[in-house]
DNA sequence: ATTTGCCGAATGCAGTGTATCGCAACCGTA
DNA sequence: TACGGTTGCGATACACTGCATTCGGCAAAT
């Protein structure tokens, strides 16, 4: 019985890591959206059985925590911002950037707190920048507003845009032209300030919309800031 | 052969309707939220198989779809409101108050986009209280802000509340003494800036957080208005 | 009275998240 | 070197999902 008669020893099992596990689950919803993620075809991906990932991952939501915080890390801005307003802006369009990389998070933005370490480092960057222009409360309330409407714009942002893809036209001319639904409503004459926008409506750029609403909120915020405490 | 030895004729199946439907389901997930909601379950409440629903809706989305419009029903203003500011305001806050009384809405909100009749009566009302104030796109600008900032902070406030459920400790509280984690995070001395943000931090009503980020963003707002259109 | 057509119900399928359990390999110890 | 304990992996199993398809039986039409 040489070696030769002997097969070679089993293969141990690969090990795993969050990290790879977060990897794998990202790349596959950045290939299939959330709805692709599955337990199964995670850690068929990382030449597992399902029930492995139970040990590093104790119930799929939390798997999704990982992935959210993940992408978080792409977020942080890599050089000291100018002013508070620079912060801001930068960390909005980041955050809008990284969703289109990966769309799924749309799906999980503002669904539940985010305390990961990335989220956490991006949260400090932020609260850095406004430290000391105004009371505490102040502050909170302005990041938080800021936030509130970046989550709000991308999520719209990228349900319209799976809306264009899934019917492939513009959003114009789909509830113009196409949109059967639509256009009888608007041809009932029960919306006719929504008839109107529709049809003079110019088709504005996603991201210029998603600038130009954001000035607006960072206006709202310098006044709050520039006036005393109270 | 009497009528007595006759059989009842066969109950004939109960009339359907996507109202009933929608009812039903809406029930479900008001219960036990929108995981709780099965088409298998939404027909057994109806006293029907489950394959019956597919005559009335060809996706479970769909259905999602009836739910979310059924809901803006509940937002729309009763009474003409004094101007553009109270409308949106009013809007707002109704937008709120539905998804506190629905929490699953959260889930929902920004999505997909709203077309049912309800949603469309929504946006009628809300174009029509700013119609004529500015050029087309500062108003729709202004909408899409303010529906933006609306449907993040509402999110938001519905994910903090679960979460809050979940560990039965108020947000502050939870985020200081319990939550191991976010403790040790902060102990590590990363996150000066928001360890100091939740030490000093007093715990404001969520509904006059809410109250406080919307006047900011109708004050800016405002001031576009009032601008000359360009 | 017979046939036709249609619609509801049952069945089936592929896939999901997760609990349970047996087995096999490793390690420290005798 | 032999052994027992522990650990952790994998297979199996379960309850459940959305949906496609098939089948049966009633209602209306001829």
């Amino acid at each position: 019985m040489t070696v030769w008669d002997r097969p070679e020893p089993p293969t141990r099992p690969v090990p795993l890591d969050r990290e790879r596990i977060v990897t794998a689950a990202i790349e596959l919803a950045d290939e299939g959206g959330l709805e692709a993620v599955s337990l199964r075809k995670v850690a068929a991906r990382l030449d597992a059985g399902p029930m492995r990932l139970y040990g590093y991952i104790s119930t799929k939501e939390e798997l999704f925590d990982l992935m959210v915080d993940e992408v978080h890390a792409e977020m942080l801005p890599e050089e000291r911002p100018g002013d508070w307003r620079e912060a801001l802006r930068v960390r909005a369009h980041r955050t809008r950037q990284a969703t289109l990389r990966h769309q799924w998070l749309a799906d999980l933005l503002g669904g539940r707190p985010t305390l990961g370490p990335n989220a956490l480092a991006v949260t400090e960057a932020t609260l850095a920048a406004l430290d000391g222009l105004a009371d505490l409360d102040t502050v909170m309330r302005a990041v938080e507003t800021v936030n509130a409407y970046c989550t709000g714009a991308i999520r719209r942002e990228i349900a319209n845009l799976r809306a264009e893809r899934a019917t492939g036209l513009s959003k114009r001319d789909w509830q113009r032209a196409s949109g059967p639904h639509v256009t009888r409503m608007l041809a009932t004459g029960r919306f006719p300030t929504l008839a109107k926008a529709v049809h003079d409506g110019t088709e504005v750029d996603a991201e210029e919309s998603f600038a130009t609403g954001l000035e607006w909120v960072l206006d709202a915020v310098a006044a709050k800031l520039t006036r005393p405490p109270g």
